[in-house]
DNA sequence: TCAAATCCTGACGGGGCGTCATTGACGCCG
DNA sequence: CGGCGTCAATGACGCCCCGTCAGGATTTGA
């Protein structure tokens, strides 16, 4: 019997792609973190119940714990997403960087840049007076910490900078990153390459005024 | 008929002090205040209850609601406790400087050696991977804020300093505060005087770098 | 001493949470 | 194909916590 007159109705998969089980699978997990995404944008994470966000996927209460623990851990998972995508652009100017003060420009630029983009998706309809949650200590988020923290120690002792507590810089460049990009995002029009500068300046220039251990 | 010989079990007030009714009620919101801090020491903010807080006072459940709206308005009522507690100190550094260096120092130093003092009472046994929860923006802590920021004004115009985006430099500071003061409460042991080295080094060097608006 | 005012009390209804027995779809193999 | 074992989806259920409220106890003022 030949072959050639043969068109199942389904056609057989050629490629390696996994069956319909785990297909629905990564979707079915897909569609629960956008909805949370939704959810959390349109109630805040308080306001929100895990019923809101499964309720947006058509799926059943149950099938929400097939997938995430609770509310706080597809929150988490959200802030996961966002620090694995925020990652490679990190990696990137870390390549591009020939000292500290670039790296520290272009990776401040890329933050703010990626915050204000993230933004229009994100914060949809925020309930006055509640504030957004703090960004958790998520595997994702520390890695993007501890890099950021790498890529300092290499790219100042490359340049044979003078030893700085490394920790407390790290710290207080992220602390100064978030603050003021929350403080950005406030502000009309967006002025992303003012954040920069401040940010930039402010860090550059306390460097060398720092206490040496 | 002598009052002489006459003693009653309840002397009576000679001072103005108030009727019973008004001390237990404070009596009770200090105690429900005192539970709540210890409550969410040992159980974390999630963790805990409204009734593991009433619990802790012998008092109904009921009764809880006579004071506070919920748990998030009494962990609201202890953030202004710390806030009110730590604006007086404030307010002496803003009259003991001299100049916007000295302002920082004291500032910074008050803040971290309050933190460490704070420190002692407040985080018990916090339970593994909670992060403590966002201090929120409650109208003290608001104020303590606000403050900040108009001490920066005065006292950079008092010097006629350059202009400069205040908003942006009270959160950063306020930012860089924090995140360093966080770091340094893990440290043993805890030095407030290298936290507030750092911490005045980096702002005081930057402040002159920073771009003018 | 008494009535009014105050506020404490704990039982109750409501609702969100997380589980679990059941069901039907999928994948595999003869 | 067809039958079977597996696995995710389902939604009802019990649990716990929440916030309220009618009733009771205590204080106040007369």
């Amino acid at each position: 019997m030949s072959n050639i007159a043969y068109f199942p109705a389904m056609p057989p998969r050629e490629d390696n792609r996994p069956g319909k089980r785990e297909r629905t699978k990564t979707a079915n997990r897909q569609a629960i973190l956008d909805a949370a995404r939704q959810v959390f944008g349109e109630l805040g994470y308080d306001g929100a119940t895990v019923r809101d966000i499964i309720r947006l996927t058509g799926l059943a209460s149950g099938t929400f714990y097939n997938y995430y623990k609770s509310k706080e851990e597809v929150f988490d998972a959200l802030a996961d997403d966002g620090a694995r995508r925020f990652r490679p652009l990190l990696r990137v100017e870390f390549e591009k960087a020939t000292d500290f003060a670039s790296f520290l420009r272009g990776a401040m630029r890329a933050y703010f840049d990626f915050l204000a983009a993230e933004h229009e998706t994100w914060r949809v309809n925020r309930p006055a007076g509640e504030t957004h949650p703090q960004v958790r200590a998520t595997p994702e988020v520390t890695a993007v910490f501890a890099e950021v923290r790498e890529a300092f120690e290499r790219v100042l002792e490359r340049e044979h900078a003078p030893p700085v507590d490394l920790d407390y810089l790290t710290a207080a460049c992220i602390a100064v990153a978030r603050e003021v990009g929350d403080k950005m995002l406030e502000r009309r029009p967006m002025d992303t390459q003012g954040a920069t500068a401040f940010a930039v300046g402010l860090i550059l220039g306390g460097l060398p005024a720092l206490p040496r251990p």
